[in-house]
DNA sequence: ACCTGAACACCGTTCAAGT
DNA sequence: ACCTGAACACCGTTCAAGT
């Protein structure tokens, strides 16, 4: 009678009330997200959360009902962090922040980001917030269907924003980890000829990559991705706006 | 010395020629790319890889330095099935034409996404992809930098449309199979009834969201998030045409 | 009701030993 | 050079036993 993991999801189950614990959902999940912003999912085991509230793991099966379930409520917890301005009437200003709100809670905590991809996303901070953005476009005058594209069309950029944000951060990091790895190993010295010949072989291949690589590295990440992340967003709100004035044009089927 | 697994990426370590092999890096990722596209990540392991192939688990070092070297060469391997078609000339077509055969690959195997996430892409498929695009704009006539910010717009688009949907169809999923389970199981009444007293009082808190997730019951997945994949696709590309008649617009710094 | 401690099944990875 | 088989350290999860 195994567990298949994907049986619901902690939201939809019943969390027995408290009565002399000395444990509560609210400190595990704390540890939990400590714990990931820390070291991220690696770092997060069922025995560490609990080694840090001097507790047995066995104990936090009293909580949650699986590590899936930790996730899901940790996930949760911080997608509450991202504060609204309900008093801003303009709604492209409004769906810009609210945007930008998102993607700095997910630059964050990097680990929330696969959540988001692997979870449905069931917890109420996500739904409060999915309303929120639905009610912007509502009073903006969307009709029906086309808040469904709009709200999907930001968001989708946000998440695909600040993952290509967080892989470019990592493969820097990396790499300059392998660079110090082959400096202190013993061979090293030939896989890093091996490295770079790869690359310049790449190099040769692709003129266009090598000139954008070498452009991007004088500059800074951060800045640059938000460079990237604004204009694309000008981009999708500039679009709404159009098709807000030519209303229903989005619903039509080809 | 525990390997940080981190350090590098397969691309830039040597890989040994073949003598007297039975296996190949070629077999092996074979191998991989079905089982995941089967089983997931979690259908993953290097002892399934082995018996799969009929050899010790152990045997698979010997090819390969790491499971995450295998999954790194398995994203190469599906990034490569992405075709594209030289001969369009008109930039916009061609651009949309790339981001759709990406987003076809990408639903086709799922789990690629998460690598694409977790790790730098540093394959010839994906340094292949990558110079096509660029390619692309630069014959278009879009400044250097540009062309970095209208890629990663499109391929930004791209992954977060693809997360979203799959997000969306996996929920619907885990539903169902929530509801079987609860059918089958003994006191899978109450629970389903703490399930549905939760979703009702989310309703009643979010009149809009509630509203939005009783219409879209009635619709196709799938072709809802074409058409809202197409959508954002359309309003992304007027604006990079936009920016690129008023040119170098895109590169002013506030 | 809650927590412990030990156990189970399963990982990725290593490595002496074989051929 | 390549592969086996056993081992190691680490998981998530379960469960009898305690209080």
């Amino acid at each position: 009678m195994a567990l298949t993991d994907s049986d619901g999801s902690v939201w939809l189950r019943p969390h027995r009330p408290p009565r002399d614990r000395q444990l509560s959902r609210d400190q595990i999940v704390s540890v939990a997200v400590t714990v990931l912003d820390a070291d991220g999912h690696r770092g997060l085991s069922m025995r560490r959360v609990a080694s840090e509230l001097g507790v047995t793991a066995g104990s936090l099966y009293w909580y949650v009902r699986t590590k899936d379930d930790l996730l899901e409520l940790a996930l949760d917890r911080v997608l509450g962090e991202v504060r609204t301005d309900p008093a801003e009437a303009d709604w492209r200003r409004a769906l810009a922040a609210l945007a930008r709100g998102n993607r700095e809670m997910l630059l964050r905590h990097r680990w929330a980001l696969r959540e988001l991809t692997v979870r449905p996303n069931l917890g109420p901070n996500a739904f409060a917030l999915a309303e929120t953005g639905l009610q912007l476009l509502a009073r903006a005058g969307f009709a029906d269907a086309d808040v469904d594209a709009a709200m999907s069309a930001i968001n989708d950029h946000v998440v695909g924003a600040v993952i290509s944000q967080v892989s470019w951060i990592d493969s820097l990091e990396r790499m300059s980890e392998a660079r110090i790895g082959a400096g202190a190993g013993g061979g090293g010295s030939w896989s890093e000829h091996v490295a770079t010949t790869y690359l310049r072989e790449v190099a040769d291949r692709h003129p266009m990559l090598a000139r954008r690589m070498a452009a991007t590295r004088e500059i800074d990440v951060e800045s640059e991705c938000e460079r990237r992340f604004e204009f694309a967003l000008k981009c999708l709100l500039e679009g709404l706006a159009a098709s807000h004035d030519a209303a229903g044009e989005l619903t039509r089927r080809p």
